[in-house]
DNA sequence: TATTGTTATACTCTATAACTATA
DNA sequence: TATAGTTATAGAGTATAACAATA
C-alpha cells in the first residue's frame, strides 16, 4: 500500500506517457497508423485467432477490432476466412505482405527504442517491462469491483457493446 | 543496452496500456474529459502559468493546449486574464471552483489506483513512477537526433505549429 | 519579421447502439 | 434467445495550417 503523494506522482506520469506513445507512432509507415501495427503485431505473436480473441488481447470493443481488421484486410496484410467449426466467425492470418509489413515496423520501432534508451541497462528495461505487465494485469483482474462490487458471479468482461436489455 | 526482444516486449507492453489509461479516464466526472484533468492537474502543481509554458508541460502543440484551455475556462475552473508584460500573452490560474474541481478529480483517481494496486509494495509503486519519469526524460532529452541529427543548434522544442517558409 | 494565442480542418482511436447471420 | 461480427454515429485527442494581435 502506497501513499496518496505516491499516486498522485505515478498519475502524473501516466498522462506524460502520452507524449511517448506519440512519438512512437509518429515513425509508423504511411498507412498503418497504431491501430493496424497492433493487429498485426498481435497476429504475429499469437498466430492466427478468431476476431473476438484479437478484440479482448487489444483490450477495447470488438467494434475497433473490427474497423481495425478492416483496414489492414484492406491492404492485403491480413487475410480473412470463415471458421469451419462456426459459420459466425472469422479467422485472421497475417499474409506474407503483412509479416514483411511486420517486420519493418518492428525494426523502426525497437530502432527508436535502441536510440532514446541507449543509456539504459539491459535490467532497467526489463523492469520496465515488468511493472508495466503487472499494472495490466492489476488493472484485469479486478474487472468492474472499484465501480460495482464483485456482484454474483457468472460471465463479466465481454469485450462486447452492452447490448439492449428490452 | 538491450536486446530487440527486450524492446518488443517493452512495446507491446505500451500499446497494451491504453487500457489503463481509459479506464481511469472512464471514473472522471462529466464535463470533464482527461485533457481538462491534465490542464488543472499542472496549474495545480506548477502554479500560474502562460499557455506556451503550459503546453510544454502538457507535451502538446499549443493549439491543442488552447482547446483544452477554451474548455476548461468555459466552465469556470480557471481565469485568463493579460501578462502585464507581454499583451499576447495571457496567464491561467485556477478558481475556488477550479481547485474543487481538482480535489474531486485527485480524490477518485488515487482511490482507484489505491483499489487496484491494494497489493503493490510502496517500493514497488515507487519504482514504475521513476522508470516511467526516466522513460519520458529519455525521450525528451534527445528531440529528433532519430529523424534528423543534431543539425546546428539554435531553437528545436517549440510545441508550435511549423509556420509557413514562404 | 517573429512570436503568442486562436480557430478551422482533418485524422485516429474509442464506445454505444442497432443490425445480420448464424448458434 | 444468445452470440460473432459489422456498421453508423458521436466524442475525445491530436496535428497542420492560416490568421489576428503584439513584439
Amino acid at each position: 500500500m502506497a501513499g496518496k503523494a505516491q499516486y498522485e506522482e505515478l498519475i502524473r506520469q501516466f498522462s506524460a506517457f502520452g507524449a511517448v506513445k506519440r512519438e512512437m507512432g509518429r515513425l509508423l509507415p504511411a498507412d498503418c497508423p497504431g491501430g493496424s501495427a497492433a493487429v498485426m503485431t498481435l497476429l504475429g505473436r499469437h498466430g492466427d485467432m478468431r476476431m473476438s480473441k484479437l478484440a479482448e488481447l487489444l483490450a477495447v470493443d470488438m467494434s475497433v477490432t473490427s474497423r481495425h481488421v478492416a483496414h489492414v484486410a484492406d491492404r492485403g496484410w491480413i487475410e480473412r476466412f470463415p471458421d469451419p467449426a462456426d459459420k459466425r466467425s472469422r479467422i485472421l492470418r497475417l499474409t506474407p505482405e503483412g509479416h514483411a509489413q511486420l517486420d519493418d515496423i518492428a525494426e523502426r520501432t525497437t530502432q527508436l527504442l535502441a536510440h532514446r534508451l541507449s543509456d539504459w541497462s539491459d535490467d532497467e528495461v526489463g523492469q520496465l517491462s515488468r511493472l508495466m505487465a503487472r499494472l495490466r494485469a492489476s488493472f484485469d483482474d479486478c474487472r468492474a469491483p472499484a465501480v460495482r462490487p464483485p456482484a454474483l458471479s457468472g460471465d463479466e468482461q465481454s469485450t462486447r457493446t452492452p447490448a439492449i436489455t428490452t
